[in-house]
DNA sequence: ACAATAACGATTTTCGAAAATTATGAATTT
DNA sequence: AAATTCATAATTTTCGAAAATCGTTATTGT
């Protein structure tokens, strides 16, 4: 793996994460020191991670953390319902055994690291991505997965700082993510469509919860 | 406007208007030459255009134009109609007397544009992007018109190839564009998706015609 | 005192060269 | 002849410095 690349993965991340506030400028110099490499490589990823729409760049004025704003994540909770039913749609009707044996098994795994107590939360975060890649991954359009990618990412972020905030209603997330696999599993399309969406609005509730509170 | 940005630009044309094959290999110091800087700002556009999906990147074997296929563009097809079809009904729904205006004016230079006989074919595509862009730009999601930006791109590769093989049917463009304005501006939604979708559909068939003559 | 201007420091952007890696081809061995 | 090894060339990747630009502070003039 190149500098380059490496950059962009821990930038990603660090953004996705919130370690970086958004809007904060991104210097070169501080992410030279940070990541331990030149400016060449970290140039590259940010300028990979500003097609992603996760950084700005101002002409002669560097890189910030992009914004973040409740009406960005409507926009992009909006685009998700869109871009996942119609996902999930195909990948029920065009998935095999073995796109259903992955579903069962990133459900297991993600149950597993939920019910570990001192959990490692970057290893939950993980596990939860997957399993939601795993209901689409059958879906047969790169496009549609590559949207799906941005789209959580872009929304990732709002969710991270909002688990820290009490949400305004208790949930179930394990018996949230059943009922879809279940449903999934079961080829009912509607079904499964109504409960990812009901999954999603529900954390948009705490999200937006959490963002009124800042 | 920066070095990497004029990198941007150019290569992003150039790839889409078909001045490099598909697959074929992005060398620097060809580019370099071409274009007139050095690598640098090179690097920082194909980052930006690898995050578009227009070049593959393959570690420390640099970059490719990305390869066409009628799969993928079938794919691009699919999730063009999805993202396009709910950014129309959304601009429908939404969209004021500013942006009525802007529609009858981008369809009214795309007309003039097409009547021209010896008319720039750049500035062609220039104003028929425009005006497909001018029915969606009241949709108020950037993350639609995002998507919108990036398949209209995408799709262009194949257009491009086809325009020269004559397609197995009669059409009148300018007729198909005049009636999915109508219907926008009547604020049918019901009737401009499906003009537009078949709009998408005839350009399929001739690209498909395209693709497979060759 | 205040506006305009100049000088400085901080920062981004770009270049050219060095380092690292892959591809190519010749020489050698089996 | 085929495969292997080694050397060479081509290419990508990265660094460090130079150039360009922006923002701030000091300076000058009115």
């Amino acid at each position: 793996m190149t500098l380059a690349e490496k950059a962009y993965v821990s930038l990603r991340k660090d953004i996705v994460e919130g370690c970086f506030a958004p809007e904060s400028p991104l210097r070169l110099a501080d992410l030279s020191e940070r990541y331990g490499m030149g400016f060449s490589p970290l140039r590259e990823a940010l300028n990979r991670l500003q097609a992603e729409r996760l950084v700005t760049a101002e002409s002669l004025r560097g890189f910030r953390v992009s914004a973040r704003s409740l009406a960005e994540f409507e926009d992009a909770l909006q685009a998700r319902l869109l871009v996942e039913t119609e996902a999930l749609r195909l990948s029920i009707a065009k998935g095999d055994d073995a796109w259903e044996a992955k579903v069962v098994a990133t459900l297991y795994a993600l149950r597993q690291q939920t019910k570990r107590e001192g959990g490692d939360v970057d290893e939950l975060k993980t596990r939860h991505h997957a399993f939601h890649r795993s209901l689409l991954a059958a879906c047969g359009s790169d496009w549609l997965l590559d949207f799906f990618e941005r789209l959580y990412a872009a929304t990732e972020r709002y969710r991270i700082p909002a688990l820290t905030a009490a949400g305004p209603q208790k949930r179930d997330i394990d018996a949230e993510h059943g009922a879809i696999a279940e449903a999934v599993l079961a080829r009912d399309t509607t079904a499964a469509e109504a409960l990812l969406r009901e999954h999603y609005l529900r954390t948009a509730v705490t999200i937006r919860h959490g963002m009124s509170a800042t």
